[in-house]
DNA sequence: CTTGGAATGTCAACAAGACTGACGTAAACT
DNA sequence: AGTTTACGTCAGTCTTGTTGACATTCCAAG
């Protein structure tokens, strides 16, 4: 009935067929990762400073606390990431001005070519990933990663999505 | 001129719309990796465990060394990992009786079990993304997939993919 | 038969990056 | 005035990855 409903025999609903889907996000995420750890693994960062400068920069003056809910670690853990990157000069931390307590983070001059250096080099390998597919394959992708998000991070991504568009 | 050939405005391919492929993948994998991680923390064991046993129980008597180039870790790594899962019951190890330097791995019935249930956890999110989003979304999810895998990766992929169909 | 190389395993040391728990400070809210 | 919030930090632990060194076992080629 579920066949008569959609027209499909839903075959792509299949164990089998999940499997594939299960271990495709498997070698895919290692390639998501594989340039910008390889421009990393030659400074004394990580992936984690990635991140880091990442939503930074996608989100100039967000403040530590709204960081930690998008990169879901403690803050113990953000905190040892900031801390190097202030040190270094890539990120800039300047205390509110309505609210006091909080810490709005920006990206130096130096922090914003780390991060395109890093993202160029992520953004190509999707951009040849994109041509190769073509865009209604990137639609039905994007389709599916939303859907398999937690509601909490869905917000999260949605919320960054709306405020560049 | 790549409009007119297309036929497409390329819209898919603007950084703005391959950044937010990019948070996608981020955010998407979290949930990804949610369910079985929940399982696994309640025992003493992560995800480097659940990696292995997917992949013995996808490729039974598989080597030690194909087992290697499948989850790109250092033998070291992989032979910690292993020696828990083996001491606890959980996989087998056998000597190779054509080349008895080998040892294929094997799970044992508990080892099935727990695979199986962390599986089930992962494939029902995957199964909820799936029928959420669809069967052509979710060919498009693949072959975006498959294009992001570095080729090493992509051909143990294809040759896993292959072995079952 | 001996030697070299390949596959496997083990020990030791180390680092990144996550975690918990506890504590302190300052600001804001009630 | 007391509580909560935001942030930072110290200390310790865990998982998972890394390198380097070394032993074993076996196959194969000289």
């Amino acid at each position: 009935m579920a066949q008569a409903h959609t027209g499909e025999n839903l075959l792509f609903l299949t164990d089998e067929q999940l499997r594939q889907g299960i271990e495709a996000v498997f070698f895919a995420y290692r390639g998501f990762t594989a340039d910008p750890d390889r421009i990393l693994s030659e400074m004394t960062y990580g992936r984690a400073h990635h991140r880091a400068l990442h939503f930074i920069n996608r989100a100039p003056g967000t403040t530590v606390n709204n960081l930690l809910t998008i990169l879901g670690v403690t803050k113990q853990s953000l905190n040892r990431v900031l801390r190097t990157l202030i040190g270094d000069g890539l990120v800039e931390s300047r205390v509110g001005t309505v609210d006091k307590r909080e810490r709005h983070l920006y990206l130096t001059e130096a922090g914003r070519d780390l991060e395109a250096r890093l993202s160029d080099a992520q953004r190509a390998r999707m951009r040849a990933a994109y041509r190769e597919a073509g865009p209604e394959a990137v639609a039905g992708f994007r389709k599916v990663l939303e859907a398999m998000m937690d509601p909490d991070m869905r917000r999260c991504y949605m919320r960054l999505r709306d405020s560049t568009g």
